[in-house]
DNA sequence: CTTTCTGCAAACGATTTGCAGCAGC
DNA sequence: GCTGCTGCAAATCGTTTGCAGAAAG
C-alpha cells in the first residue's frame, strides 16, 4: 500500500487544490520526509531530516496538509506530536509506543483484529448512538533498544 | 468492577505509601471526583466538579497520583489531558472519542476483541523484539449530540 | 499583479516549578 | 518538630500567529 513519492505529490496537489492551497517547496519537502519513513516523526525529527526548513512554516505547513487530507498527527503521551502520510496513503496500521524513549513504530493491521474491531463498532453504534468513523490501537511496550 | 470509594481510597493510600506520600485532603477529592464519573476529565473539568481545589496543587497531585499507580493520564487530540483511574480500579476498557466537542466515554473491553488484541499481541512480541505492556483502543467518530 | 507562502520574532496556553507558609504523622 | 504538601505567581516550552517581503500562477 504504500505509495511511489511520485503518486503521494499527485495526489497532494490535488487535495490540496480542493482547499485552495498550493503544493509549493516547503510541503513538498515535508512530504519527501514523511514518505521516506515507516513511522511518525516528531517536529524535531522532520527539521533534522531538513535541516533548511524553517519550524514555523513546517507546523504551518503540516496543519495545510492535515487540513488537505494528506497528513495526520499523532498524539502519544510525550512531550512531541508525530506526523505521518495519512492511512489512505500507506494503508490502515497501528503504533507500537515505546515507554521508554517515546519512539512510535507502524504495525500492519491484521485481518482478524480488524474484523473483531469492526464487530465492536457496530455494536457501539448500535447501543450507544455513537457514529463510529475510525479506530486507533497502540500497543504500549518496551522497544528492543529500550528493554 | 468499579468499588466503591473507601476501597479506592484504601488502594490510594496503600499505594501512596510506596512512593512515600501521604493521602492527603486534596488527593482524597481529585479520587472522589474521579470515582464519580465513568469518563476521564480534563483539569478544567474536575476543577469545576471541586471549586477549592487550586490548579497547580490539582496538576501537581494528578502526577504524584500517577506515579502511584492509581490515576492514568488519558491524551487525546485536543488541548486537555484527561484523567482517570487505573484500569485495575475501573476495569479495562476502551474509549469512544467525539471528534465534535472531543469529549471522552469509557468502553468496557468485550472478550473477543481482548482475544483478538492478544494474538496480535504475541505475534508482535515475537516478529518485532517489542515487549508489549498494555494497549489502547480509541473509537473516534460523533457522539449523539453532536452527530 | 494578486493571492498565497515563507521566515522571523513575538505571543499563546497548558502544564510545571520556586518558594514561603501550612498540614500530616 | 520534621518532612512533605499547598497555593500563589512566575517560568517553561511546544505550538501558533502577525507581519513584511518572496514566490506561484
Amino acid at each position: 500500500m504504500s505509495r511511489r513519492i511520485e503518486d503521494v505529490m499527485a495526489v497532494a496537489e490535488r487535495r490540496l487544490g480542493g482547499v485552495n492551497q498550493r503544493l509549493t517547496s516547503g510541503r513538498r519537502a515535508l512530504l519527501a520526509i514523511l514518505s521516506d519513513t515507516d513511522r511518525p516523526l516528531t517536529l524535531p525529527e522532520v527539521l533534522e531530516a531538513n535541516s533548511a526548513l524553517a519550524q514555523s512554516s513546517a507546523y504551518r505547513n503540516l496543519v495545510v496538509l492535515e487540513e488537505a487530507g494528506v497528513v495526520e498527527r499523532v498524539v502519544t503521551r510525550d512531550e512531541f506530536a508525530r506526523y505521518e502520510l495519512t492511512a489512505d496513503l500507506t494503508g490502515h496500521h497501528h503504533h507500537l509506543v515505546c515507554s521508554g524513549c517515546g519512539r512510535v513504530e507502524d504495525l500492519a493491521a491484521t485481518p482478524s483484529l480488524e474484523r473483531a474491531v469492526n464487530s465492536t463498532v457496530a455494536t457501539v453504534q448500535r447501543q450507544r448512538g455513537f457514529r463510529v468513523d475510525d479506530h486507533r490501537l497502540d500497543l504500549i511496550g518496551m522497544c528492543a533498544d529500550c528493554a
